[in-house]
DNA sequence: CTGTTAGCGCATTCAG
DNA sequence: CTGAATGCGCTAACAG
């Protein structure tokens, strides 16, 4: 590997100057400077970033934790964040936790070690301890749709109370009253929010709550499936599902395949999220949107923010964004009730 | 930040021992060793990574360039690439290209700074000279569903030719004789293998190849829905599509929506890799089904040999998977034709 | 078993 | 404008 050394000496410079000249550090002749670019080209130099991370305690690295990269959620959110770090020189290390809080500690201990600039971190919030020390010492960080108030860091996430009112409003005005919530578990900031504003949604309208509607499962494709089995063997089965998101909203579809139920003649159902195929699956999904591309932007850019100034005392802020109802075929008025 | 040199101090040992200690290395008395670590513990030291490359040339990092981690397809196979390195005591540096030669000449370069020990690189094949740089430079790389046979590297790949004969085939038997491809830009391998896995049934089956039935776009969702907006106006249109991906197959689907085409009664339709969707949409998609997963796991072990064994002289291998037609509800009989 | 030392490649003082 | 010197934190000889 050739150094900035051997560009020194080919150059007839010292490493110093060369260092200038590869970093457009000023107090170098013009002249001077074209000629080492030249030669450093010449000699196939390629900077080394670790010796340069070494001195400048700099890795332009962001770490990025989240549940799974393969959900379509997140993968896009993920997206959004590779385009933007990599449009302001920065690289992300990418980990999964697999909603696993022994994964997620790792992941952190991990990026620790690597000496990430900044982290995304997508908290499974069963244990927030690691997040607490990880603030404590000056890592920049932010939190990616599950905020935690207590830490008091920066936090991008969508406004969960307003969507599940949203969605839960949309079934109730189509006269259902049994209205069944699937979700996740309650140590999740995301899922207690979409609970409340289901409940909220229900009191707006007098209809009581029943806790036997609500299922706390996990928040993947077969804890959709699952949940709804159950649910849609009750004696007295619910008219319409509000799940946590569109991938449990498929596992859903999943279950009243196999039960031969319809949806929405025999069953209303709403997701969340609006992943891409929501509106090509077999019953194109009434759901509530988030921008998650955007997510993805707007979470980096606070965050390369506070890399950049790590000692600024603004305040940290949570950014809420409004979420969307979306509707489409898979809700439908009950009893001929007005949509 | 607490460095070894500290802990040293506090032990009353010399950093040598430290290192000893912390690295599990022998030459080392056991109690010298266990209060080495407690202290370490105590000083909440975090072991300097950035430091530790630099000296020894290995940054437990792999990079990796693919298309579009939000692909679901690219997305399954991040994920088994990220628990097989995460479980080895890697990391992954993910770098997106959509396509593009340019990214991924810069995701290349990037990747080199950054000293990664290895790269999985799923290749555009717009250029090849950075590959052919990198391999002369010794950096350890393998190719992700693409081979690039002049290179001469590992790669990990689908039988395309053989997917794409069956699914041709498929169709074929279902009595089909205009059977049209929607595919991508020549330069790319697996591109060129399907149409050539498409040619052979058809010429099997002694049905003439027509040019004007192949198409060439861009791999996405929006390029198979143009394509196929396109074909369907056609004076004859095809009465079944063989699509290079289920994305673009969902492209399909849109634009027979939009056309008020039926799947399957008025159009047959296969798509390519088996995404977890396919089952759930619209029309459940006749698709070749890649272990993607699989296919992460296999192409990580595949480079972490070749990074432990830097220089070993064992020639380069490209596995090939079978992949496997998944027949259901987007194909269907012509004029009462035997399946 | 443990300590001393050198040096990895670079940016950054400080002299000149 | 340029060069010499320093040190970042750590591992790996080597010496004891």
């Amino acid at each position: 590997m050739v150094t900035i050394k051997d560009v020194a000496e080919k150059a007839g410079v010292s490493v110093a100057t060369v260092s200038r000249a590869l970093n457009g550090k000023p107090d170098i002749a013009l002249e001077t400077k074209k000629r080492i670019l030249t030669i450093a080209k010449e000699l196939n130099y390629i900077p080394n970033n670790i010796a340069r991370a070494f001195v400048t305690k700099e890795t332009k690295c962001i770490g990025v934790i989240v549940a799974d990269n393969s959900n379509p959620f997140y993968a896009e959110i993920i997206r959004g964040i590779e385009e933007t770090t990599m449009k302001q020189g920065y690289s992300i290390i990418l980990c999964n936790t697999n909603e696993d809080i022994k994964r997620e500690i790792k992941a952190v201990q991990i990026l620790k070690e690597k000496r990430v600039d900044g982290m995304i971190i997508n908290p499974t919030q069963k244990k927030i301890e690691h997040l607490k020390i990880l603030k404590k010492e000056g890592i920049p960080f932010v939190l990616l749709n599950r905020n935690i108030e207590e830490l008091e860091v920066d936090c991008v996430k969508n406004d969960n109370i307003y969507g599940a009112y949203q969605a839960t409003e949309h079934l109730i005005k189509l006269g259902h009253r049994r209205i069944a919530h699937i979700t996740g578990p309650l140590y999740t900031s995301s899922v207690r929010e979409r609970i409340e504003g289901y409940k909220k949604a229900l009191d707006a309208y007098n209809i009581p709550i029943k806790d036997e509607l609500i299922l706390n499962t996990s928040l993947t494709l077969s804890g959709g499936y699952e949940a709804s089995l159950k649910l849609l063997k009750l004696p007295d089965p619910p008219t319409a599902i509000f799940a946590y998101s569109d991938i449990m909203a498929i596992g859903v579809i999943k279950a009243c395949k196999e039960l031969r139920i319809k949806i929405p003649e025999d069953l209303s159902l709403v997701g969340y999220d609006d992943i891409e195929v929501a509106s090509f699956i077999e019953v194109p999904l009434t759901t509530v949107r988030q921008a998650r591309y955007d997510i993805g932007v707007i979470i980096t850019n606070l965050l390369i923010r506070r890399v950049k100034r790590p000692n600024s005392k603004k305040p940290p802020q949570c950014i809420v964004l409004k979420p969307e109802l979306i509707v489409r075929s898979s809700t439908k008025a009950i009893n001929g009730a007005k949509g």
